[in-house]
DNA sequence: CGTATGTCAGAGCAACTGACATAC
DNA sequence: CGTATGTCAGTTCCTCTGACATAC
């Protein structure tokens, strides 16, 4: 039972597919240790550019900020990341990372790693590179 | 306000987003005509394959067996499409593509051939043909 | 022939999700 | 601004019924 020829001919309906599936995939590696998507992206967020504003996190991923903090109240209940006052402006909150989220992101890292070899099978090393430049290339954000 | 590194690193992170903004886009374009993804998705395994029994549909394309009904619902309500009772097996319900359903489905791969164009547009035609490829060969299904 | 079992279309509900809005 | 709460649409999936088919 075949996928219509019709769909399979766009790049859009394949992107959009195996796009589903990748993400699929991870959520599903990381609902094992209860988090989501959106943890890891804020945890990645914070080890590469350091503590973070909440505000400054939606604006930086594109989550709604109500939504923010939900996601920061996990991670804080996990262990994962602190709020704390910022020295320099005491009104403002800063999240920041703690050496267990930092190490928990090393391991969502590595799911990511065997999600992406379950997806990228088909593919050798080159030619792997060779889609992860022309994604990189599309993606704007 | 860049995207953690740590993020853009994964392909599969990439894909996921320039996946999700492929189907968002489309979707944007088809809900001005009143349909949405799985409505093309089914015109096109019509074009492609001829009449299907609805449950045909359902094991081509994935959906749901009564969610496929809606769809065709509305695709008839649209007039591109028909339903009519297979006299083999009464059970059945054949549904058949109409000319104004070949004609809309022409307009919407149309519409998909200009989101792609947006979503691609950094990279050219030769690209284009490589990204296809490596997509379609991880895709499965 | 009836009877048992299974399959199909179709209607509706329930759970979950993501994105957004409102109020404090 | 951060926070809590609620809403709304979209998607998926499950359940149930009635019509019909097939095997015994």
């Amino acid at each position: 039972m075949e996928t219509p020829p019709t769909l399979t001919a766009l790049t859009t309906y394949l992107l959009s597919r195996v796009g589903k599936a990748a993400r699929a995939g991870l959520a599903e590696r990381l609902a094992a240790g209860g988090l989501r998507l959106w943890h890891m992206a804020v945890l990645a967020a914070l080890a590469d550019f350091g503590p973070h504003a909440q505000r400054d996190l939606s604006a930086r991923l594109g989550i709604d900020p109500s939504d923010v903090v939900k996601v920061v109240d996990e991670l804080v209940a996990a262990g994962h990341a602190e709020r704390a006052r910022d020295p320099a402006d005491r009104r403002r909150v800063r999240v920041t990372l703690t050496p267990a989220g930092r190490t928990a992101l090393a391991g969502l890292n590595a799911q990511a790693a065997e999600v992406q070899d379950v997806i990228l099978a088909p593919l050798d090393a080159r030619e792997r590179a060779q889609l992860h430049d022309l994604l990189r290339r599309c993606f704007t954000g």
